[in-house]
DNA sequence: CTTAGTACTTTGTATTGCAAGGTACTAAAG
DNA sequence: CTTTAGTACCTTGCAATACAAAGTACTAAG
């Protein structure tokens, strides 16, 4: 056990909600979603992001459309739905009770009413 | 797909760091935990949190001992090692940039550079 | 001695992140 | 034309782990 392990569990939940982020800005194709996270030190590999594009695609929350690249073969550029938006939408809020509930626990408020024993 | 298993999803990798929050604080016997947990909006249940505090204890982030109990069989109380206040440490800091990575996604600040196509 | 309450533990299943390997298209070099 | 390099998509096998469900064991009350 050691710190990356703990690092790499921590990303897993976040992974489908960072990546809908990152579509809701713009359309991308995979390989571009990898620069983009690797760009905001969330590195994820090729071997997890497509099973979770398709697993997003399956699931409605995703559509996407081939296009010609200039140099290479074409790409798949995935978009939020409408549905996915919604979902997001969701995540959104999720996060926001996370959040606040870790930094809860790290401010030892709840300790204010505490009695050992 | 629904929200729900998105929550749970986002709460995994981060019910290790909580238990260690928690345990931070006092020495704990894993029915009271997943008490503080419900308290926190973390649900957890026993089959999760049993094998997760074995884990850690295997790991030397946590020692426990035994202690009676006014009502019921006696209690494990587990309680941060040394080695494991060090851990928390580190995910404290892995929190910290992941929480900073996705409020950064969130942000929009990544489309200012950005130039479509 | 049975029942209820509390607490710890294990088993089986499903999900999923990841390493590694594979397929396919384009363009440039030999 | 064939080979090589670059880019992109996809699949397979493994390991980790959250969870539901069932099991064990102790105490106290009826």
């Amino acid at each position: 056990m050691n710190i990356e392990n703990a690092k790499s569990q921590m990303r897993k939940g976040m992974l489908e909600y960072c990546v809908l982020l990152l579509l809701k800005r713009r359309p991308s194709y995979a390989s571009d979603i990898i620069q983009q996270l690797k760009q905001a030190e969330l590195l994820v590999v090729e071997g997890t992001l497509y099973p979770l594009l398709t697993r997003l695609k399956n699931d409605g929350l995703l559509r996407y459309e081939w296009q010609e690249s200039t140099q290479g073969p074409p790409r798949k550029y995935y978009a939020l739905s409408t549905e996915g938006e919604q979902f997001l939408e969701g995540l959104d809020a999720a996060w926001g009770e996370l959040s606040n509930t870790i930094n809860y626990l790290k401010s030892n408020q709840h300790l204010l009413n505490y009695k050992y024993q």
